[in-house]
DNA sequence: TAGTGGTCTAGACCACTGG
DNA sequence: CAGTGGTCTAGACCACTAA
């Protein structure tokens, strides 16, 4: 395929798009594969090493994937857009920590049925509690009421909690730490409500006012959730910000 | 540098682990330059590719990253363990598009300055801005009281909502099929507010409730904000769920 | 077994960056 | 200009998969 023009783009940029044009164009239809390796080095009269490269920027933006002893197999048409919100850590979850004091209320232990949120697994599975607030500082009002829910295998780490070096972190890095575990997923949940009682007389604000509500499951190994938060706010003190971006571009 | 033991796995990586491992050291310092790939392939006595190869599976996890003609530079000394939360679109920000339906309550034009929330840009730049309701499908109150602003050079996009095909998507999606434009980035705040007046009406609930508030900024070209939109959610009608993962393992 | 992709070598030239 | 990484070739052997 001679081109009128000097094509001044690197050779393997130029097979992938010719490729990536064939699988559009319904010649290579997804779920169908590519001609071998050495079959488009032929048709496009480059060395083997500039297919792959090609081949690898293709699976790159998820339109193929290869696999050993088998072929490149197509698996999609369009370049994989993706939208990806990124943390470095999971603190960044709570956006706030940071310059922030943890006020422990009490320690308890509790069976999951006890807690005004659902806990997952057994209604009588016996979980470590600690409740608390948390305030930014120099503000005299807290920013949230929490309650932190624990396997009770983990429990020991509210002891740590308490004091100076436990209270600059989250728990959830406190267990990471002490149990030599990974926190797989969190999954987060955001609600509105209103805030009433008790709570509201630790938040310091009118009962009946709005109030942000985010639970959090931590998930380590093998699914299992190990940690549980409940956190709410009062409205006019925290609001949940978060940026997601394009991750992919054109091959 | 002989081993002891016939190492079974690709030179690369053993390259790569020997490179990390001085990373980690100190020897490479962050900030600083790695050896030439000459130098790497004569020190492990490989060729240019392998080296080549190994750096990129270094790049790939985010501890080195190389310039063209200038060197491969260290940028960290540790994997880049990242949690992330991955959209196939932006719809999927929404999460309840589907199956729901939009009715158009009036289209107008306005200034920035007349928006009851922030537009970015000049206060006296005009704006168009639709409001409007969703409803789930088949329930007779709406999920959601919507103000969706746009540049006025978008605002055609307004006359296609209304009808069916339009009603399907969200308005940031027909702004791309018709403008050809991309969507870079989203910006997303959630408050807890309390619904008053003429929303509580729109929106049916008591005068005084609370709702989850969703501003949502989409960013085009050139980091221009092309799109607001604002949606306020009855607080038994809505929540707002979220996954992030742990993207990536050890080299 | 034959055929695939995965790894690897020893060369070469080019494009970019800095002094 | 010299030196860097970016691209490319022509070969080779190996590891995996399926028939």
């Amino acid at each position: 395929m001679p081109l009128g023009f000097p094509d001044k783009r690197p050779r393997y940029q130029i097979v992938a798009e010719a490729l990536f044009d064939d699988i559009r164009r319904g010649t290579f239809p997804v779920g169908g594969h590519l001609p071998t390796e050495a079959q488009i080095c032929e048709r496009f009269a480059v060395s083997r090493h500039t297919v792959r490269e090609a081949l690898r920027s293709l699976a790159n933006v998820g339109v193929v994937s290869s696999q050993h002893g088998i072929g490149t197999q197509v698996t999609s048409d369009h370049i994989q857009e993706r939208y990806v919100q990124s943390f470095a850590s999971i603190s960044d979850l709570w956006q706030y920590v940071k310059d922030t004091r943890r006020e422990c209320l009490a320690l308890s232990d509790v069976v999951a049925s006890d807690a005004r949120i659902a806990l997952p697994g057994d209604p009588g599975a016996p979980w470590r509690m600690l409740e608390g607030l948390r305030y930014m500082s120099g503000k005299p009002e807290p920013v949230a009421w929490t309650q932190v829910f624990l396997l009770p295998r983990y429990g020991d780490v509210f002891d740590e909690a308490g004091n100076d070096a436990g209270n600059e972190v989250l728990i959830y890095a406190l267990v990471e730490r002490r149990h030599h575990i990974v926190t797989r997923r969190v999954r987060q949940t955001i609600t509105a409500t209103m805030i009433e009682g008790a709570t509201a007389a630790l938040l310091k604000v009118e009962p009946g006012s709005c109030g942000l509500s985010v639970l959090r499951e931590y998930v380590g190994e093998g699914d299992e959730v190990y940690e549980v938060t409940w956190s709410v706010h009062p409205a006019e003190r925290y609001s949940y910000s978060m940026e997601v971006v394009l991750a992919q571009a054109p091959p």
